[in-house]
DNA sequence: TTGAAAGCGCTAACAA
DNA sequence: TTGTTAGCGCTTTCAA
């Protein structure tokens, strides 16, 4: 049994309220008496109880996310920005591994209500009818991450269409025209149809013909960018560039291409998405549009816990030029 | 204000005992009375207050993780185990990012030990005495996972002396005799000294002589990776074989020997250690020695909540082959 | 400056 | 089968 503020006050031989007053730095005592608390407190090594004092301020100092994944990069860097900006306000971060499954998703969502928590954020993730409801109902803030909603729901991403656009727009004026897209999964409404769209809108603009097999689709992971890669390869053997809606896939597109003895960018220029840690890693060094991860977890955090804050916002997205893309001569 | 087990008890025309009765599935009420109360339930949308139960059975239901970094392959792949462990005993997970920094990690336990979490998993962190005492002192289970102290304190890992002599070993037997090691933070007790000293054997035990310049010390991170990789080239251009204390330092020394038109593995092998998700993503896909992490993750809680089970636990380690090391003609 | 007491939402004796 | 009641460890009136 530890020891608690009970026990502090007998021996301090005071009330429990003094011991509380002086726990909270209110006013209400003599230096003489605090001098002698402080002294029982250090002595019996005295910590106050997070769960009781929850319990009365309805403040649990804690907040829910939700990814789909944690072993990834693209959540991973998320994730650190949301735990460093809850640190610095004091709160502690609760993970939810959802595995895209929705039961689980719905089943964390009560948990976390049940616990009380202040806030949740969610990352990447479609939000369904249900979410929302539960949501709703909940009362609890809510903020999106890389992922958008119909239902009101405050959030933070960048502009996928835009970017999409610019990194396309990059491969034409670096001279190439033959050139296809490793998108994500086909139906995705939030990463994948805008980058298609930004995709098809900027080579059409720039008077290239876009046919639908010049579009791959695959689910952002490296297995599936080698996948789509392979199939690009074989139909288009003129492409000169590749967009791909994420970096794993990038990556797996350059495994294809090493496998093959086609040289990047010599032969093929490949462009990523996101710039996670995954981009300069890469053989070669991945040329990436880069996502503000970090600061986006971090952003979070400030949305979540400060509602004075406007609800959603856009994160400027830029280009970071490494060594998959060259000038085509 | 949210409906409590009060007002759910009000409107069912019941005790509150009742009601608590039912949510907890203990035995003493009629099956009519049941169903009164679970239509109030439903329709008033009531959910129970865990931080009330928390104060009461002094089970919080949650655990705390402490990682140096969650935005790496190696931690986030540990704790994907842990929190899919964790969620199936009906835990949830706190995450908690030390930064490797000492005043940080003291706050967090504090922090942790005032939430009253029933656990603790600390990974890969060394143990100061001063954490020692802490935990010590909160009377509150604790595991460390691929770490581990002199402190009587449960843990899991892997036996790096073991991987580190068979990593060398696998290299000898492919016919290379220049070989030399990238290994992590020199004075590391855990994660370098024993993988040192495994490799050291390993060479001296097949007879071939190992000097200091053969191990360059790097801090696990692939940056450190590129520049010891550049160090051993020029100091012993003869090299036909690395063995990396990382997968990350694996893949730096793999970019370097790209950059410099060095073939891997045709003139140059290389061996990684940990397999994290980067190794089979590395071009060419990088043979190393694998650790179980997501394993090693499940394993720390199940040993965090069943003290019936043994307090510590080697994992076996094995080497994946892939495509970074040749047989020397 | 200090303390008594009520109560946060729940569980668990104990009684009926 | 059901209800009454006493806390869990704390904060916060209110009164002294």
């Amino acid at each position: 049994m530890s020891v608690t503020i009970k026990d502090v006050a007998k021996q301090a031989n005071v009330s429990v309220a003094t011991v509380s007053r002086i726990l909270n730095n209110l006013p209400g005592y003599s230096e003489e008496t605090k001098r002698r608390v402080e002294k029982v407190i250090e002595e019996t090594g005295y910590q106050p109880n997070a769960v009781a004092r929850g319990l009365i301020n309805r403040k649990t100092k804690t907040i829910g996310v939700l990814v789909p994944n944690v072993a990834d990069l693209f959540a991973s860097e998320v994730l650190a920005g949301i735990e460093e900006q809850a640190h610095d306000l004091g709160y502690s971060v609760m993970i939810c591994k959802t595995d895209n499954d929705g039961k689980r998703t719905m089943s964390y969502l009560q948990m976390l209500y049940e616990k009380r928590v202040e806030g949740i954020v969610i990352v990447s993730e479609p939000i369904t009818l249900d979410y929302y409801q539960a949501i709703k109902s909940m009362q609890i803030p809510v903020v999106l991450v890389a992922t958008k909603s119909d239902y009101p729901l405050p959030f933070i991403k960048v502009n996928d269409y835009q970017a999409a656009y610019d990194a396309t727009t990059y491969l034409i004026k670096k001279g190439h025209s033959h050139i296809g897209m490793i998108s994500g999964t086909k139906g995705d409404e939030i990463a994948t149809t805008p980058r298609v769209k930004g995709f098809t809108d900027a080579l059409s603009e720039a008077g290239i013909q876009v046919t639908s097999t010049m579009i791959a689709y695959g689910d952002f992971s490296f297995k599936s960018g080698k996948k789509q890669m392979t199939k690009l390869l074989k139909d288009h053997p003129a492409i000169t560039g590749v967009f791909c809606a994420s970096d794993e896939m990038a990556v797996g597109a350059l495994s294809v291409l090493y496998e093959q003895g086609i040289k990047v960018p010599d032969h093929v220029s490949v462009i990523g998405y996101d710039n996670t840690a995954t981009a300069e890693k890469a053989i070669p060094p991945l040329t990436t549009v880069a996502q503000p991860l970090y600061e986006m977890g971090k952003s979070a955090i400030e949305l979540l816990l400060d509602s004075s804050k406007t609800d959603q916002k856009i994160y400027p997205h830029h280009i970071v030029e490494r060594h998959t893309v060259c000038l085509l001569k």
